[in-house]
DNA sequence: GTCTATAAATAGATAGAC
DNA sequence: GTCTATCTATTTATAGAC
């Protein structure tokens, strides 16, 4: 099983990296340290295992949106663990933001049904935090879908920028100088409050 | 000319759809209604052409944003307009957002010092305006990476998201709804504004 | 400027030995 | 489970005729 681990892993950060497309299943396997033939072995084919490594992520995604939701604070406190845990999800899974905004890039060519029906999931989940807000006469009205790219595309952009600041040649430009993750957290909570709070309109 | 015109533009929609290495040149030529070798005729390789896609939408963002700077208006219209003439933009050159998203995820390896330098002049004068509306008691304090990522990320996995609804068997899902644009202007200004504001803290 | 044909390298995938 | 060798298709790029 280390072998599928270390095949799934180096996968997962390649994809990330540089595409379906950018990585061959040559460059996975020195990745992993595996030999080629072992990857399909493992995983029917290339596409397979990119599906695997997506369906992971929002597996995990959607599992933890789930307990948010059914937890009994209110609703602006919600969004706030929201940002969070989306966030904390990043650490876990560095992968996950540029695999995403890519897919969704490219209109999720790749993802299969059950894979939308997650994505869906999430994005209906937050839905239902903002109508909960507004029920509560804390947020005032607003499209949710605009509500969800200010609330995701920060955080995906922010993970993008963090990748390229990690390449070498990079870092000495202002616009890819460090910032610690709780600053990123902090951040996030208060422009999302901000955008959806009733009070100063 | 009207040749060269032609591969540039088919090379921008395709690379913007399907990343750098998910587009061959054989799809470009075809895309443009035009024979491979006239591709290698115009532009001295892949590379250079897709390099010349980046070169073109920066210098137009790097313009357009001067101008906004060195306008006479308050810190706070300035950034509307930003965020306005950003939009606009997109609308000019739709394959813009989607290949720079792509490019910062990489870690720009594809760029050369020029067009790096344009990427972080964008970021400089933004900043400038953030420095502008706090010297004049308009804004907070704040990280300018991070108000750049709330001003940019929401714009940029928007237009991710209309590539996705554009795709067959995709609109029906509720996060791929269609926004009109001058809504998008609206709640972007909106956000991007209760954001920086100094009020409520 | 435009085309056909093709060279040279790389890609995904598998057969078969151990 | 793991490896070597290889098949086939695709891809970048160019040579050379018109």
């Amino acid at each position: 099983m280390a072998t599928r681990d270390a095949v799934f892993l180096a996968a997962a950060e390649a994809f990330s990296a540089h595409g379906f497309d950018g990585v061959s299943v040559d460059a996975i396997a020195a990745r992993a340290h595996v030999n080629k033939a072992m990857i399909y072995y493992h995983f029917d084919d290339k596409l397979a295992l990119y599906r695997e490594v997506v369906r992971d992520m929002l597996r995990a995604i959607g599992a933890r949106v789930q307990g948010i939701a059914e937890t009994p604070e209110p609703a602006d406190r919600k969004v706030s663990a929201f940002v969070a845990g989306l966030v904390d999800l990043t650490g876990e899974r560095p992968w996950f933001p540029t695999i995403m905004i890519r897919e969704i890039a490219e209109g999720a060519p790749r993802l299969d049904v059950e894979t939308l029906g997650l994505i869906r999931h999430v994005f209906v989940t937050f839905g239902g935090l903002l109508a909960e807000g507004q029920a509560a006469g804390l947020f005032r009205p607003v499209n949710p879908v605009l509500a969800y790219m200010s609330t995701l595309g920060p955080l995906m952009f922010n993970a993008a920028r963090e990748r390229a600041a990690a390449q070498s040649g990079r870092g000495h430009l202002p616009m890819f100088a460090e910032v610690p993750r709780a600053d990123l957290v902090r951040h996030m909570q208060e422009a999302t409050l901000r955008m959806l709070s009733k009070e100063r309109e």
